[in-house]
DNA sequence: GTTGGCACTCAGGACGAAGGAGTGCCAGCA
DNA sequence: TGCTGGCACTCCTTCGTCCTGAGTGCCAAC
């Protein structure tokens, strides 16, 4: 039986808490907001949504503190995004304008996020392996030495050496170049790695091994899933904020190093589907003192990482998803541009 | 007046303060070290000690704690870098040893450094401008979109994209590769900015534009100091065993985000040159309570970046330094290899 | 120059009392 | 039936006090 006054209790005690981070009691709460009834009367409901688990006493004669239910309640049915400022839009417009490549937008957002939340920001890379291939090319540094450049649709580019047995003549360079390029271009790089797979046996003889070898680390650095696990990590010194350093601030910092468990955290919403991940309900037992709000973001629903912050579960919900989701727009929005 | 046996006072009161953290008094020193002599003799030696200066009495009736200038001298006269175990050179080796690429050595020695030392690590990616030109590509992904992609002797790739008024054609572009890398391959890119400026006048006519876009764009990523300023930091959680919070945790953290003032906390030294800032000798007051331990790094004496590990003074200098030191010259080494 | 002895200092923990915020419950009222 | 004021009760927090123990400085003796 949750009845409306009841749900405006909750709300006023999660404002309160977040706030002040302190337990806040009935007569702080009827001052504090206009509430329209007397403390025994706010009493009477905060004892029932103990009942129901959704705030919790720290200790008799306490203030009451909302519960991880309690917070999911509140952002499930009673926080509203808090519209961005337009100083803020404006900030995260030329911030994000300004970046020159793929890693810059990346560190950017970071920043940026930390900053609208004053929370530590975790931005996923864009993955590797859901983008297309743009081109790539071949260059000899030497006759024997040569340089792969792999350039994707996200803009990332990865780069690799290849030390070839025998000279490969500038034609026959620029065939291969030529033919990778006709079975790669614009294909995901999934299937452009298997695609390459028969290209070898197309080129003149004495050239197969070298071609092998050149089509070797371009597979492998398409099927190299190593920069699927970067991510980006700012705001660390809002740390410093938290309240309890040894259940919340250690416990998180030592999960910031650990950028697996960061992407775990992050999990994989969908691009404009904002997740909020409070308390317990997350992976790791350690982490039960903070949330996570993330999103997915990429170009057209296509999803190509995620991004968020983490915090303490006292946290401002409605301003942090309302930060979370205008930042993923605007990267996933400039990803688009960037690819047509 | 600074004999033997102060000294050995001095050294002990520094190791003992560093492993306990807690001031540290003329009976546990004698218990500890084998000192051969009474407590009351050591505690002349710490009363002169204090007067010159080396170390310091938090209260009456307290231990002592080593200032700053203790540090300096133990770190001058007394530390002798603390050889790595077979196993940890064995670490360093494997583990640096698998880097695929030059992002992938700075992050692997990030990491290294910061496991090795139990502090936060700081290195800094090589920078650009010391180094030359390897490779300048040229990809027409439309007539009109010109990828620019310039390729450097440390391994970085810099990737710029060029809108073109009007298309150009192939065979003007591949004329344009071969004299843009005429000019400047193995040049370091200071003079390769420069040695471009002639070039677009030597062109077709009807090119001459295009031909100066793209030459704009490559100069201005040759002269593009960003990746000077970028470093990687890690081990930030190691910041939780610090026991002073307000004082010692909080202004690092703060510090770690601006990658401006870790640059300058690193400093510029040579390298093979250990450098160590204790508390108040950096240049941020709010650091007082930090030490620096770094280096600079790069192949054959020449400077490419420096890495380094900051912690609270009270440290292992001797570990910390001996770290620091592998660490950079297997870094060298790995960038020499690549380079040749 | 070194040592044992001794008086002195002072931070930190233990203890207890006072204060105060906040609660639960009850009886009265609309 | 639901709201309200009153009141007794709980228990955390703060503050002052006391006490202990580590560590010192100094001195006289070796």
């Amino acid at each position: 039986m949750v009845d409306d006054r009841k749900l405006d209790v909750l709300r006023a005690i999660v404002e309160d808490y977040v706030a002040t981070e302190e337990p806040v009691g009935s007569k702080a709460l009827v001052e504090r907001h206009g509430l329209g009834v007397s403390p025994a009367t706010v009493r009477n409901d905060m004892a029932a949504l103990e009942d129901e688990g959704y705030i919790h006493q720290p200790h008799t004669s306490a203030g009451r503190v909302p519960t991880d239910k309690g917070y999911r309640l509140f952002v499930d049915k009673l926080a509203t995004l808090k519209p961005m400022s337009a100083a803020e839009r404006r900030a995260i417009a030329t911030l994000l304008d300004g970046a020159v490549d793929l890693d810059d937008v990346v560190q950017r957002s970071v920043r940026l996020l930390s900053q609208l939340t004053r929370q530590v920001a975790i931005v996923q890379y864009p993955t590797l392996s859901r983008s297309t291939v743009r081109h790539v090319e071949l260059v000899a540094l030497t006759p024997t030495r040569i340089l792969v450049i792999l350039i994707l649709s996200t803009g990332r580019v990865e780069q690799r050496l290849v030390e070839l047995d025998e000279a490969v003549v500038d034609a026959d360079l620029a065939e291969l170049r030529v033919s990778v390029n006709q079975v790669t271009a614009g294909v995901r790089i999934a299937e452009a790695a298997a695609a390459l797979g028969a290209l070898p046996e197309n080129v003149r003889p004495g050239q197969a091994d070298s071609a092998r070898a050149i089509v070797g680390v371009l597979t492998e650095a398409m099927s190299d899933h190593r920069s699927d696990e970067r991510v980006a990590v700012g705001g660390t010194a809002n740390l410093a904020r938290y309240g309890d350093f040894d259940t919340a601030v250690r416990p998180l910092l030592e999960a910031l190093e650990e950028h697996v468990v960061l992407l775990k955290l992050l999990g994989e919403s969908g691009v404009d589907a904002l997740t909020v991940r409070i308390g317990h309900e997350g992976p790791y037992s350690e982490l039960a003192a903070t949330s996570v709000v993330a999103t997915g973001y990429g170009p057209q629903e296509l999803h190509l990482g995620s991004l968020g912050v983490v915090g303490p579960t006292r946290m401002d919900y409605p301003g942090s998803m309302a930060a979370v989701r205008a930042v993923a727009r605007y990267v996933s929005r400039i990803l688009d541009e960037g690819n047509q």
